[in-house]
DNA sequence: AAATATTGTTTCTTTGTGAAACAATAGTAA
DNA sequence: TTACTATTGTTTCACAAAGAAACAATATTT
C-alpha cells in the first residue's frame, strides 16, 4: 500500500460504519491498529484526483476487502476536537515513517458513510495499518477513539429512519428470501419486534417485491414463499 | 475583510442555501461576485481553529449580514469536477490578489447547509468580493456556478422531508402568527395547497403551539387567533 | 338588522394500523 | 391413511388517522 501523503486533500478524511447482519444480530466492522490498543471505524483519505464516493469506495476496499457495495453518505463531523497526534504518530512510526509535523497530526473534518451487508458473504481482510479486523455486536462494542461511537450512533439513527428507501440498494440479503428472513433484517435494525402479518401486508403493499416459488426445507409446517427485489420497482 | 489563504483547511468549503419567505413566495439568497457575472450561493472557507458549524456561522455572517440564525447541514459534495480555477482566478484579481497556483483554484469538496428565515427581517450586505445579494424567486432562479443548482434542490428535498422536526428551530415567523400564517409557510415549502381544517388538526395535534388572544385586523369576519411556538415542547 | 368574509369546529367517510382469529399446508407420528 | 403439529398466508375486527365537506361562530360593513 503506497501512501504518498501529498497526494490527498489535507485535513479530510471518511469513516465508514460498516453494519453486518446474517440471520439475527446487527453487527458492525471495527479495526484494531498497530501497537496502539486503539478501536476505530474503518476510515481514510481522499486523493486530489478521485471523487469523495470513491475514495471511500477504493479506501474501504483497500482496508477491509469489501467490495462493490453500497455506501449512503450521512453526516460531516467537524467539530474542533477531532484530532489525535499521538495515536496518528504511533500507526505511521509503526509503518517505519517519522515525522515532525502534518496534517495528519492535525483536526479532521470527516465525512461519514454507512453500509449494510450480509457479513456471512464477506471475509475482510486487515490492511497494513491494521492489526485485526473484527465483527463487534452493536450491543456490545469496545470504546472507539475520537467521536467513532458517535458515528455509529448517528449512522444507525439514520439507517433506521430510512429503511424502507434505502433496503433496496443494499444487497443484503440473497436473490431469494422469504418473508420471515425479510423481517428479521427489520428487526435487528430497528430493535423491536414486528407484527407478522402487519409486516406482511406492509411489505407488499410497498411494490417492491416479486413472490417466486416456495421453499421446502424439510420442516413439517406449510412452506414458505420466496421472494425477490424488483429491479423497477415503480 | 482578512483573508490569510494558509490559515484555511486547503480545498475544503461551505455553500450555504438561505431559504427566505413572507407571506407568500420562497425565496432563495443568491450573491453575484464582482466582474465575473456569476450567480452563486454564499459559501466560504473554514479555518484551521474553527469547527465546521461555526465557520459557517461566521462565513455567513461576515459575507451576508445575516447572524444567529439556525443551520442544518444536510449533504457533502465531493465529485470531481467542483473546481473553477478560472472564476476563482477573477474573485482574487478583483481583490488585488494574484496568485500562479493554489488550492483555491483546485478542486473543492463542499459541505452544504441551509437555513429558512423570514427575508423581511434582513437585511443582507454583501462583501468585499461580491457584486450585489439578492433574493430570488425559488421558480426562477438564475444559472449558478458549478453545481449549485443542483445543492440547491438537494437541500429543498431535505427541508420538505423534515419540515415538521426542525420548524422550531427556524424562526422564520414572528413571535405571534395566525394558523394562517402557518400554513402559508407550509405551502410555500412543500408547494402544495393544504386542507385549512385537517392542517389546523395536524399543528394542534403536534402539541407545539400556544394560544393566545385573538388578532382584530379589522376585516369584517372573525378574527383568527395568534399562536406561538412553545418554548418546551415535550 | 342583514349581509359577508373568514375562522374554528364537527361530522362523515375513507384509509391505514395493530391485534387476533382463521385457513392452508408440509411434514411427522400413530 | 389419518390425526397432529408447526409454520405460513390471509381475513376479520376494532380502532386511529386522514381527507373532504358541512356547520357554527364572529368581526366588520351595509
Amino acid at each position: 500500500m503506497t501512501f504518498e501523503l501529498d497526494d490527498y486533500i489535507p485535513n479530510l478524511s471518511y469513516d465508514s460504519v460498516i453494519f453486518g447482519f446474517s440471520g439475527e444480530k446487527l453487527k458492525i466492522l471495527i479495526l484494531e491498529y498497530h501497537n496502539t490498543e486503539t478501536f476505530a471505524l474503518p476510515g481514510g483519505f481522499v486523493r486530489m484526483d478521485e471523487s469523495l464516493d470513491n475514495a471511500v469506495k477504493r479506501g474501504l476496499s483497500e482496508r477491509t476487502g469489501i467490495d462493490k457495495i453500497y455506501l449512503e453518505q450521512f453526516h460531516t463531523f467537524g467539530s474542533l476536537e477531532r484530532s489525535n497526534p499521538a495515536v496518528m504518530r504511533k500507526i505511521f512510526e509503526g509503518q517505519g515513517i517519522f515525522l515532525n509535523d502534518h496534517w495528519m497530526f492535525g483536526r479532521f473534518i470527516s465525512v461519514g458513510y454507512y453500509a449494510l451487508i450480509n457479513y456471512e458473504t464477506v471475509t475482510p481482510k486487515p490492511d497494513a495499518l491494521s492489526d485485526s479486523i473484527d465483527w463487534y455486536d452493536y450491543d456490545s462494542l469496545p470504546e472507539l477513539m475520537q467521536d467513532h461511537n458517535l458515528i455509529v450512533a448517528k449512522a444507525l439513527e439514520h439507517l433506521r429512519t430510512h429503511l424502507d428507501q434505502k433496503l433496496l440498494s443494499f444487497n443484503l440479503l440473497p436473490e431469494l428470501f422469504t418473508m420471515k428472513d425479510l423481517q428479521q433484517v427489520y428487526e435487528a435494525i430497528l430493535g423491536e419486534t414486528q407484527n407478522r402479518a402487519n409486516f406482511q401486508r406492509k411489505m407488499l403493499g410497498l411494490g417492491i417485491l416479486e413472490r417466486h416459488e416456495k421453499l421446502y426445507s424439510g420442516g413439517s409446517h406449510k412452506a414458505p414463499f420466496l421472494y425477490s427485489f424488483r429491479k423497477r420497482p415503480f
